[in-house]
DNA sequence: GTCTATAACGAGATAGAC
DNA sequence: GTCTATCTCGTTATAGAC
């Protein structure tokens, strides 16, 4: 079947459409990303995009999903090594680095700053993968409430805005995550037997 | 003299111009802020706002300006109480009151969001005004290294921009405040004699 | 200080040919 | 699936009259 590899070009060229979009935010901010700077990149007819996406917003939405299933499978990609809080904290360094590394990704991923943006219900469930494991970690140490997740992802949203709106390419911020974590662990879960 | 009343006239329309941007940003979100959209909204052509500001830039400027301008004067509005530990309390609540209750202070004044806006010098020291408060607070507390105010700015920020994100008009996160400063100030703060 | 007029450009989106 | 052509609308900013 030639099926195979029409749909392979296709998701090729979708993907060139995305790594043109992350680098205009990269470059510019979310803000700038357009469909003919876009086009323009890939080499397209800027109506040409509507082929792959439906609307401004799709577009949005389908960098959402990429960054998540990126972001994932960096998670997957090393094995969980030692307890729970260690895992925790390997975790979160990943996902700070992740969304420290690149601004816009912060914005996109966890801020609501684009207007008219919502993540599709698909893309929406992505997030919610990477939400689970956090709470799954978190009452693996016996944090299992709302409020104990609130508190975690407070503080990983924390430290990553500050670091990327006031110290962009530095650490000033990110460097205390593994200490206010072992604070967040000794102050709100309780002391294993 | 006229000068007084003029210049007076001159700072209400300036007032009214501010106040549309802020409706706009909103309603809509900052970045669908338009100097058309302000002129149509205070009843003026849109080329006659540049008696007022100079840019568009110039425009978010004055609204950082302004923004925290209002938030130092909410600060000075209640006189202090307290030790310095319940003043940190109420600074914070107010903080985080204040942008919480419009997401586009947030945004302007704390994330670095608006491709090209960066504030003039004037603006900028107005920020630096409510950091340095609050770095004098927590040094009056014993915290008074750079890592204790980028900690004690990581906390505020990550439950203002979670609460804005993920629960606008609820407080799933501010609700934490008070807990998180406990526990800041039990751990990085030495306990007082 | 405010207006009209307009430059210069860009955006998102659709129609229809090939 | 990609193109050309085009619609429609918007934007920031400037020139110059009053």
């Amino acid at each position: 079947m030639t099926t195979q590899t029409i749909a392979d070009r296709r998701s090729r060229r979708l993907d060139q459409i995305l790594t043109a979009a992350w680098a205009i935010a990269t470059e510019a901010g979310l803000g700038a990303v357009s469909l003919h700077e876009v086009a323009r990149r890939v080499q397209m007819q800027q109506p040409s995009l509507y082929g792959y996406v439906s609307s401004k917003l799709d577009l949005f939405d389908a960098m959402f999903a990429q960054a998540y299933e990126q972001l994932l499978s960096r998670l997957d990609a090393v094995p969980p090594a030692g307890n729970a809080r260690e895992q925790l904290l390997q975790l979160s360094r990943t996902v700070l680095d992740f969304v420290v590394d690149n601004p816009p990704r912060q914005q996109l991923l966890f801020q609501r700053t684009i207007p008219g943006f919502e993540p599709s219900p698909a893309s929406y469930a992505l997030a919610r993968r990477l939400t689970d494991r956090c709470a799954g970690l978190l009452a693996a140490l016996g944090a299992d409430t709302p409020a104990h997740l609130e508190v975690y992802t407070a503080v990983l949203a924390g430290l990553g805005s500050q670091q990327v709106a006031n110290d962009p390419g530095g650490d000033r911020w990110t460097r205390h995550l593994e200490a206010m974590l072992a604070i967040f662990i000794d102050h709100f879960v309780p002391p294993e037997p």
